[in-house]
DNA sequence: CTCAGCCCGTGCAATAACGCACAGAATCGC
DNA sequence: GCGATTCTGTGCGTTATTGCACGGGCTGAG
């Protein structure tokens, strides 16, 4: 059954009774009705009208297709009615994709966008490959560094992570607190692999201690952070997790060479969208009174 | 939402995901595809797809139009094998419509018909106008005399019905019965409105006696056949049914120049279709059996 | 790193679809 | 009964759609 248009055009000839009648809805010329007709039946092998002077009048098969066709065309309006209010419309699935770690930040950001826009199920991404905007894998990547992006994404910086370095009491209690970075001989650190980071701390720190003073190392950010927390070394965490967590010591404060600037990410096509320009808005906004940030 | 076959194209490229792969589908060519998806992305004012180079993924919206196209994709399907069996199979409706007055004879053929396959539903339809079979009124008609049929009608003789002149044996008894033609001064005879019928029979009696003799005169077979019953005068009826009515005295036997010749008339277009085929046929052998025609 | 394979996208030529005009036929209203 | 209207059907010229060929980009394997 090729060749919808044909299907379309005999619907309106049942629908209307005549060929002129039809044209004219289809805004066609009644030659091209005639011709959709005669190809149809003859693909079909099946008369669908009678033919008489005062216009066609359909067979049993032509109800049929009438039938159908009254069904289909329904289907195709509602179809074309959503997809036209779905650019305006706040509703269907939000997907964010951002590096791992900062899903404290993030969560409470999506739980109040739901709250706003109660139509809108969010799904929230994090993984170790990077999702891709532009096959539609998410509509909100959260990224960190300064990267090269594909082209038709669009960027815009969001804020930069403040990270120090941090240690357990336990560990000051048992390796003692480094003064300066000069005193660093002798400490254990814990950091991330650097082939699946690119975070600029991360780097510094391979350049500030020797290899084999690195005890600990992991990919996910939680696990570094629980490494730290446990006493197995020194390690980076971001300024906002340390603050409120108990029995981290500071060894090193924030320093701007090591911000992580966070690019909040979009594809060109769904740039404009109303779902994500309010999602979008509505995480720079928040993301205004995220503390430790700038 | 105009042009379907757009919509089709597009519903490949979502269930395919490439516009290659899809082009192969509807067998054209990919650039057709890749219009079609402009035109139709244009149109609604809404992306469908996210291009790349691994192929087309679909948005929501595409999401959206592959699930709808993809019902409608079946339901085009079962029509298409629904309408290519009709012609091979006997079902659905046969609607025959024939002269008043020879339902006894049609009624019985009808029924056995619709016990020989059960699932046609029958409909008879008599009435005083014509029902045109070129307007779809009608499968199969059952004419009298020799009128002209239009032009795409397949016209075949079925039976010639043999009429007589009779009257009630209450008229005999109160009138007398007259010898032969020429005894017919002073009789009363019942006949048809010359308006309607084209009987040969009754127009035979306009020109035997005179207009005066009409003493009742109505449209319908029945009600002239009643009258005669009743003894309203003389009148022709059918031998096979003056046979079997008692009280019935013939007053001239059957003669060839009033035979109405039946005529068994279809649509050029659905006389090739098996149901109707397969009521013709059934007719026609049980017309062998019907009594005191030829 | 390079090459092969598989996509997409676009200018140009061919082709199929379309609109136009006219003819024929039937119906409606006067 | 007869013109007016409406509808279908077809040949012809035009337009729009399609197919083709080529270029470019990405991916994955060697």
């Amino acid at each position: 059954m090729d060749n919808w248009d044909e299907i379309r055009t005999a619907y309106q000839v049942a629908r209307v009774g005549t060929v002129s009648g039809a044209a004219d809805v289809l805004g066609v010329h009644h030659a091209t009705v005639i011709r959709h007709i005669d190809a149809l039946e003859k693909r079909l092998g099946t008369k669908l009208f009678q033919r008489h002077s005062r216009g066609y009048t359909a067979t049993e098969a032509g109800h049929d297709l009438l039938s159908v066709a009254q069904a289909t065309d329904d289907q195709f309006i509602q179809l074309a009615g959503r997809i036209k209010g779905r650019g305006e419309s706040v509703s269907g699935e939000l997907i964010v994709t951002s590096i791992a770690g900062i899903s404290d930040l993030l969560t409470p950001v999506m739980l109040s966008f739901q709250e706003k826009w109660p139509d809108v199920r969010v799904r929230l991404l994090t993984d170790m490959r990077i999702f891709r905007l532009d096959y539609g894998e998410a509509h909100v990547a959260i990224r960190a560094g300064d990267a090269q992006e594909e082209q038709d994404n669009v960027v815009q910086p969001l804020v930069r992570i403040r990270t120090g370095l941090y240690a357990a009491r336990s560990y000051v209690e048992r390796f003692g607190l480094p003064a300066s970075e000069a005193d660093f001989d002798g400490h254990r650190f814990v950091s991330a692999d650097l082939t699946t980071t690119r975070a600029p701390f991360h780097r510094w720190l391979r350049t500030a201690v020797q290899p084999d003073q690195i005890a600990y190392s992991a990919t996910e950010p939680a696990a570094l952070e629980q490494a730290v927390i446990a006493g197995a070394g020194i390690g980076f965490i971001p300024a906002f997790r340390a603050e409120g967590t108990p029995n981290l010591v500071q060894i090193l404060p924030p320093r701007d060479d090591w911000e992580s600037p966070l690019r909040l990410v979009t594809h060109v096509d769904l740039h404009r969208t109303r779902k994500v320009q309010a999602f979008v808005s509505h995480l720079k906004e928040s993301a205004k009174d995220w503390k430790l940030c700038r």
